[in-house]
DNA sequence: CTGAAAGCGCTAACAA
DNA sequence: TTGTTAGCGCTTTCAG
């Protein structure tokens, strides 16, 4: 028993170890290991004197040792981009129900949106401080010397595909859910639109647009009737573009905003200026967070099963650490739309 | 639950150990350790010897070995009540710039607001997996022998004090704040007053509730002149404190929220119903959420300062890991009033 | 400045 | 069924 120290040594922690147990039983180490991880081998008598023990004393195996010996560590390394995201909280949320009923925690690489911060985890999972990487960013991170699919390390990706992973990719279906976006803005007679996208070059986004203009195209509307704004997936975006779409002199009647946060930013700096939503123009979201029905207009979106898609993607993982990788396959999950009171016809003569 | 992956030994990890660094550097494992801990102390030539050979391996050493021998882990266990609350995920990234910069990291003990889930972390933190805790939840942990705060591990709290805590605890002036906005409501000119609460019990509700009547009292409001309606969190609370709030004969024209959430549901729900916030009714929040500003009306909230919260309650928990506790503290942050378009003074004659 | 050696606390062969 | 024993990979005295 360490005492107190002064300067940043570290101090006495839970100080009964195996030892001690086996002692106070009259046993083996190895029989009180052996009574922690599998009762069922020892007989009962040694097992109640063991568990006595343990029980008297509050013994806690020390984890770090168990790691170094057993070479896991019951712990999943979970990359985003950033913490601060409500959508990843919610998606969090499933992860950490699912890795807790199979008795995994997690530790948050929180990259803050900078790729720059993405070494650091790589080392991280390189140092076999963890069983398995989530990973929510949409792109594979890089470490100094080797990457994250270069560790052997079982992975998978939720939220957004990464080109190219050979590892199970939970994800929700941007593509469809955004072609049924254009059909039921052309289904209500729309001919001019615009779309607000997410960050430049991010997966979602990119599959959101494709769609959209995809689902256009299907209609035969040229893509000259479409209004690109470039944004990312934050409220502020939503207020330039609704800026830039005030100046114009033919504005879309139909606007698609390739995040919900986007949407309300848009209606809000649209309807200050005057505008009525729907009336003068319609806007679908994505995401179906919380506050898109509790908003005036309440907002029409698209709902991504956060919750699900955690779940979905920790089991996927959790299959992936303990078969050795049945690998590759990409599980898209409908992202549904929820009507709100923010899509309408275009006014007449519009 | 299984340990082993079923087809044998655990899976090829970083298999590249100190002892070949060692070996290819032509040097002992204890300079390889030394080069990579406190580079000055050994000669030029060696550092870049090994310094090379590490490079050329792409060695990183096993962070388990490490742990069990330096007895520390350099992460850090946050407890909070409830991943999914985008409040906390603000909050998370202050902690998380924090932390990063010192070297550490973070498990996230989420309890999904179920006490039950308390022990599992204090499990995991007796078991030395961390070197440090940050308590959000405004409540010690309970674990099945010792609780959370008898570890004699350092500890911090943050967002919800916790009473009897000996460690330094950071949170807004919840108090202060909801005097402030008895203030607001009494110079605007209203006489009844009503209240949503938070979760039953919580620290900061209970904290805002008896500040706002303070603040009431002190302008001689009488406590009949306050209707409180119980409610947790969430936007379904504010839906039905409004609901509550429109079967009255004689309503209130201030109403106090515990949090943004329920403030702008409360907002829908009676505008839905054909009231005019703020003509009607007044509403102020608490948190100064991001969508307080995008509502119509905007909100008037009180900003809790969440990033700066996490970030002061890393350092302070820092600093206990590393001086070894100068503990029990208190610091309240301010939490400004950011007057929106929600407060009015009441309709004459109201 | 460097090396030898002793463990940190635990698990898993292998014996008994 | 239980005990003995040999490490897991690293840091850190203590000598040299």
């Amino acid at each position: 028993m360490n005492k107190a120290a002064p300067n940043g040594r570290p101090r006495a922690r839970s100080s009964v170890t195996i030892q001690h147990i086996a002692a106070r039983a009259g046993v083996s180490t190895a029989t009180v290991s052996r009574t922690l991880a599998n009762p069922d081998v020892v007989t009962a008598k040694t097992r109640e004197r063991v568990l006595r023990a343990v029980a008297e004393t509050g013994y806690t195996p020390n984890v770090a040792a168990r790691n170094l010996r057993a070479r896991r560590s019951m712990m999943i390394l979970v990359v985003l981009p950033n913490v601060a995201n409500p959508f990843f909280a919610q998606v969090l949320r499933g992860v950490d129900d699912e890795l807790v009923t199979a008795g995994y925690d997690m530790i948050i690489g929180n990259l803050d949106n900078l790729v720059a911060r993405e070494a650091r985890y790589v080392r991280l999972a390189q140092a076999g401080q963890v069983d398995g990487v989530l990973l929510m960013t949409g792109r594979i991170p890089k470490g100094d010397t080797r990457n994250m699919d270069d560790l052997g390390l079982p992975m998978a990706a939720v939220c957004a595909a990464v080109p190219g992973l050979a590892a199970p990719q939970i994800v929700a279906d941007d593509r469809g859910a955004s072609i049924a976006v254009a059909k039921h803005f052309i289904g209500l007679g729309h001919q001019r639109f615009g779309y607000v996208s997410g960050l430049q070059g991010n997966v979602n986004d990119v599959q959101r647009y494709a769609g959209f203009l995809e689902g256009l195209d299907a209609a035969g509307v040229p893509r000259e009737a479409v209004t690109y704004w470039p944004g990312d997936f934050n409220l502020r975006a939503g207020v330039e573009a609704a800026r830039a779409f005030l100046t114009l002199a033919e504005r879309p009647t139909a606007v698609y905003a390739a995040c919900d946060e986007i949407a309300i930013a848009f209606i809000k700096t649209v309807s200050d200026a005057g505008l009525e939503v729907p009336k003068d123009v319609s806007i679908i979201g994505f995401d179906g967070i919380e506050f898109a029905e509790f908003i005036s207009p309440t907002l029409t979106t698209m709902r991504q099963p956060r919750y699900e898609l955690g779940r979905a993607s920790a089991r996927a993982l959790l299959e992936e650490i303990q078969d050795g990788g049945t690998g590759e396959r990409l599980i898209e999950l409908p992202a549904p739309m929820v009507v709100g009171d923010s899509t309408a016809p275009p006014r007449p003569g519009r």
